[in-house]
DNA sequence: TTTTATCTTGAGAATAAGTTTCAAATTAAA
DNA sequence: TTTAATTTGAAACTTATTCTCAAGATAAAA
């Protein structure tokens, strides 16, 4: 059994806990994005659900993501041009993004102790952290030589 | 003569250079930015220029604040609720945000060690930073009593 | 100082991500 | 199968930010 059908049941078992329905909706849009091995926006997750044929609306994707936020799968990493980015958390400690405000390009750096530094200031103020968003804005190699 | 002058004239200089015209309304909007010692946004400020009876107009501060990002005096430093947040950069090395996602409360961290330790992976990738988001999204210790 | 070209302003319209509303459809417990 | 509760899609709504444009301000040149 794959790791998908893993998390699909487990998903099934946290909406049931929650007292919600689960819906085929639900499902779909779980499992396109667990597809996604990049980041990704509601905007572009819509359209690949739409080019399989899928009917599932918009406002189906936006009431969806916060659950599986809330479930452990996606985190929202970003933001930029008034859009947020999510990934799929599996495995994945924070880390920081360099995001190209010229190409949109977006490079990551998983550094353990950073985190394990930041964790540990969050602790000294006690802070229960949730959501981390660790973007540097700038200009990537390629852009700045193109001047 | 005091620090604010000070600036004043380099922002005069900096419009200039650019060949830009040096107005009221910049001078208004950057001289009421400084007295802010702690994180703004636009309509915070906008409301605190009314208020003193100016007539500046919320565009004119959403023209100005890129200005003054460019020339170094501001910082965006997070977004939040779909609304930028800023603040004054004198003196301030980039630095943790810890936002409380129930009182809104934002609380910082400066860390000499974790800005030089972000710079040199900037530098490996070769990023040239412009702009510095770490933030943190959690609980504060007093919200969480609350429960 | 006056002229003139260029830039900036305020007001309001436009844009677009995300949220809300509501009637019809679906879920799942009884 | 019946029934109560939830969810859905579609469209309206909200709201921060951007854009448009005519009128006003700036500053270089005359
Ligand atoms: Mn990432
Ligand atoms: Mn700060
Ligand atoms: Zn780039
Ligand atoms: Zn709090």
């Amino acid at each position: 059994m794959g790791v998908t059908s893993e998390i699909v049941k487990d998903f099934k078992k946290f909406i049931k806990k929650k007292g919600l329905k689960y819906t085929s909706e639900r499902e779909e849009i779980l499992k396109e994005i667990l597809k996604s091995k990049q980041h990704f926006d509601v905007d572009g997750l819509y359209m690949k659900l739409r080019k399989k044929g899928s009917k599932v609306s918009k406002a189906s994707v936006y009431r969806t993501i916060p659950l599986l936020v809330e479930a452990g799968y996606i985190q929202e990493v970003y933001k930029q041009d008034s859009r947020s980015y999510y990934e799929v958390t599996l495995d994945k400690l924070p880390h920081i993004h360099f995001i190209c405000i010229k190409c949109k390009g977006v490079d990551e750096i998983i550094d353990e102790y950073l985190v394990e530094h930041i964790q540990k200031k969050a602790k000294e103020k006690k802070y229960t952290p949730l959501t981390y968003h660790l973007e540097i804005f700038g200009i990537c190699h390629k852009c700045k030589e193109e001047g």
